[in-house]
DNA sequence: GATGAATTTGTTAGCGCTCACAATGGAGGC
DNA sequence: GCCTCCATTGTGAGCGCTAACAAATTCATC
């Protein structure tokens, strides 16, 4: 019922109306300690009365804190990305932050050196970074942008820090479990090799087969759509090398599956396939699909921690997320 | 390289640099015209050498605009919102706004209210609303925050503009598609209907039968998800009432699809299925599936220009963007 | 009751910017 | 030469808040 013609109500009004200063009531609203409970109760009546809302910009200007995280992206539409943003969001919001977000479309040192610009325009007070590819993780290096980052996927350093779900343990999971089924020629459609993501599959991949003692030479990069999948898999189909095939995520394994559906090879009799991500569809795919899970959210969550411990004393860190086998029906005993 | 001691040069120090008055800076860095060309390089030299950059929180503080958009979403993770979100954040970009961000996780008043106050909080400039909810829209006509609103999914009013995709549109597509293969027992796996989306599009389904002199009486209330899908399609594999299922979303129509599957009935010789929405998996469903495609990153844009046109004049308006149906396995001709 | 300490409240300055207005200087008309 | 007009530049104030300090009040202690 405010007058919208006046302009919104300020500190002083408050203090006005409560018959205090104006720092008595910043000290109300700051909770700072030493206001006694009788002043208090009229401040906060004074406050509720007029609607008052704290002044954002006045107060960054004093404090030169904006009380806002950055989150740079890309694939922000992607299940995995776009769930670590909404748990960074939850954290941050928790936490008493706003999150601004700038999207890359295509991953470049200019499109990463712009909205890292657009984030100092806007004097964030730290940056989370989720673009799994390698080459951000060099161009935040070069341009380090003096506060506190966060990135998805990095091992962490002296100016970053580091969340990351344990890629190599997900992948070492997936083959190990193809190797129990008695699997002995296991191949390996990877994501994109300049993504941390994709090289970590692989390398775990690669390091399950070794230490079992078998060959890790059926390796065939995709670039993680369905698309590259089903073409890779109509490969595979006439090849017919493997048994069993670690898919570097769930779209390319929907991918594969089509393929194979297509070309009469039987999942899992003929082929056993394991994915990596487990979007709520897995469940759903033709066979049911067995994959890795991983916790996004939680990674999101975990990057604000960081966050906050840099924002509070200037430590880098690393945390790691523990990923998760789910066997469904695509996976089965070599006949 | 600049010492990291020092604070931030402010305008004061560029215009010291360049031998001018602070003003004069300013009326540069906003592109007032009445500036030499002499000064004016002058001053942009100063401030390439400075590095000065402006400082939001003073600016805002005087001209009461912060240059940021408050995104307001719920399942900000699913393919439809988050390309949404990315395209506000283009088009936002682009215009010199900012994108703020507030995920509401289960949608109710007071979480919409919660995240409103957190935008005022803000003191963001607008607010674009991404819950395709049909309670939504009511409390936002009832909390109206006094900022300009556009709501996707909303149909505009007064105080709210609205960008949509034309559901009913859409489905009417699906759904001749399907009349003119023969198909004269149509179904439908409708969205929830307190979503305005789920509703629009079971409204566009009973319209085109009804046109065709159809029955409109083979409906069943999903949930979204590929779960619901899947016991959906259970049931409807038993009863084998339908020749041809209208599915009100793509991961719905993987699940019945999985069903379908799982069940002996074949698709699309026994039964065809459309689905809506077209998600880059949905080519490689089994069969490949055919849709409605929404074109989401242009509704997102076209959420932001009429938030621009509100921000400059006050205006709402409505926009409407035509979806397109894609045809691809899942849908034949009756036997 | 005097002394010092702790608690509570008030005063002042200034964060960095834009706005309104004032001042300066050169071009052009009579 | 004088006056007007316009383009260009400068001056002063103030946006709303917090930090630092100062003042007033209460309380405990000897």
């Amino acid at each position: 019922m405010a007058n919208s013609n006046a302009r919104l109500p300020r500190l002083e009004d408050v203090a006005e109306r409560a018959g205090v200063s104006h720092q008595t009531v910043s000290r109300v609203i700051n909770k700072h300690p030493n206001v006694s409970k009788a002043t208090r109760e009229r401040v906060e009546a004074a406050i509720a009365e007029l609607g008052y809302r704290r002044n954002t910009a006045a107060r960054s200007l004093v404090t030169r804190r904006s009380q806002t995280i950055g989150v740079l992206g890309s694939e922000l539409s992607q299940y995995g990305p776009a769930n670590t943003l909404l748990g960074v969001e939850q954290a941050a919001r928790d936490a008493g932050y706003f999150v601004s977000i700038a999207a890359v479309r295509t991953v470049s040192r200019e499109a990463i050196f712009d909205a890292i610009q657009h984030f100092l325009d806007q004097s964030v007070d730290g940056i989370v970074v989720i673009v799994p590819h390698a080459e951000t993780l060099l161009a935040l290096e070069e341009q380090a942008p003096g506060i506190p980052v966060v990135a998805v996927g990095a091992s962490g350093s002296e100016t970053v820090s580091g969340a990351m779900v344990d890629q190599r343990r997900g992948a070492e999971l997936a083959v190990r479990h193809l190797i129990e089924q008695g699997h002995d020629r296991i191949g390996h459609i990877a994501g994109p090799q300049d993504w941390i993501d994709g090289a970590a599959r692989a390398e775990g991949w690669s390091a399950a087969l070794r230490a079992a003692g078998l060959a890790d030479d059926l390796l065939v990069e995709g670039d993680w759509s369905a698309g590259s999948g089903y073409e890779i898999g109509r490969g595979l189909a006439a090849e017919r090398a493997a048994t069993a095939i670690f898919v570097g995520n769930d779209q390319m394994s929907l991918g594969l599956l089509r393929a194979f559906n297509e070309a009469g090879v039987r999942v899992p009799e003929d082929v056993s396939v394991v994915g990596f991500d487990d979007q709520p569809e897995s469940g759903y795919f033709t066979p049911p699909l067995t994959t890795v899970r991983q916790d996004f959210e939680e990674l999101g969550r975990r990057c604000m921690d960081l966050m906050l411990a840099a924002l509070a004393n200037g430590e880098t860190a690393t945390t790691v997320v523990e990923p998760e086998l789910v066997i469904r029906r695509s996976t089965a005993a070599l006949a």
